[in-house]
DNA sequence: GTCTATATGAAGATAGAC
DNA sequence: GTCTATCTTCATATAGAC
């Protein structure tokens, strides 16, 4: 009753970034939380599980966070803000052309998922489990993340090197076969990040059925 | 702390066909676990808030599954015996090219997800929680679900109707993609069925950068 | 098959010493 | 900041009458 037939996601590693993790015992705190919730999932780890994980009693933990609610929330938040930091950086430089853009934001999208499974299926995952005030924060930078592509694409499809029955049924497209990536992804999986990312990318310009790239590309 | 901020999924109904639900206690059981479970995961859910549902008291379930885990292990079957049953009745009739059997696979795929939102999450993302002894039927019918659509595209790619950098990977991508559809589709969608169906497969296709169709469609 | 009542354990969170 | 100890509520599941 308590072993799972199949794991949630294929990644071991709670894997986190020094800039993601406050020092000390907090951030001993949001590791163990990561791996815990991303593969048994907010409601189904506890209290004292997430003690034993980090080496301390249950009681302090709430010397550094007030609920258990808290520290989902606080890894929610770090991961959209890890998604929309690298779709942001992957954008940057790239130029106008749509195709470039769109190419650039799978990139970052992919190499998230890849980059920090764990995170990337809790802040997606795991975020309906929180009271609207805690799910607020990372609620806004999500959206951030969606309408940027929303944009890109928009603008491709009235260029017209872009061509789709719905611009909002692609955004979905391409953002679900990216983010499904963070369950079956790990570090030593045969295919390499760069790999997945390239070829996600292509597959992205597929779905918007891309013109062949002009001049600026 | 008991409120959500944003529904794990749009739709609010537990469809459920009447040939997926035993008869009586056992089948109003099911459908409320099936609303309960979508929405809140199985370890969020209680048996006392399935009782409730159900209008019982929560020891009356005990005479129709010996544990809540039972409950969920009936529905993830009930969920991927759907699914493979519909896309394998799509592929009927649909002849032998690669393109049209990609294209019948993903409207059945996407049409299950659909119909039966809340089914599709369920046996999607909550088949972690159960033990291997009643997840076993479940993964095994998903297993043929990925290996029909896999035969497909790896047929596709020796023939040179398909061209991708790799048969596993695209797989992984038109799965993602319809599995998505589960999550945001309401009956009352501004998009029909029918068309998110028809638009999904294209983008099937497009991933697999299917050449033009031939002769035989 | 449903009920009332309850066994037994685990949940989130707090009090207060050190 | 961490501990021991505990409060209170809730969990899954069972016993046995009707």
């Amino acid at each position: 009753m308590l072993q799972t037939a199949t794991r949630r996601l294929a990644a071991t590693d709670a894997t986190l970034l020094p800039a993601h993790k406050p020092p000390g015992t907090r951030g001993l705190i949001l590791a163990a939380g990561l791996k815990l919730f991303a593969e048994r999932g907010y409601a189904g780890a506890s209290i004292r599980e997430l003690a034993d994980a980090v080496g301390v009693q249950p009681a302090s933990l709430y010397a550094h966070y007030p609920s258990k609610e808290h520290v989902l929330s606080a890894l929610c938040r770090i991961g959209h803000e890890e998604l929309l930091r690298r779709v942001r950086r992957t954008l940057q430089g790239c130029g106008e052309d749509p195709r470039d853009q769109v190419f650039a934001y799978v990139r970052g999208h992919v190499g998230m998922q890849s980059a920090f499974p764990m995170l990337a299926v809790v802040a997606n995952a795991e975020l309906h489990a929180l009271s609207p005030a805690l799910s607020a924060a990372s609620l806004g930078l999500r959206q951030q993340s969606i309408q940027l592509l929303t944009d890109i694409v928009q603008r491709g499809a009235q260029q017209g090197v872009f061509t789709v029955p719905d611009v909002w049924l692609a955004v979905a497209a391409i953002g679900a076969m990216g983010d499904r990536v963070a369950y079956w992804y790990t570090p030593d999986h045969k295919l390499s990040t760069r790999f997945v990312c390239e070829v996600y990318a292509q597959y992205a310009l597929r779905i918007l059925a891309a013109s062949p790239a002009g001049p600026s590309a």
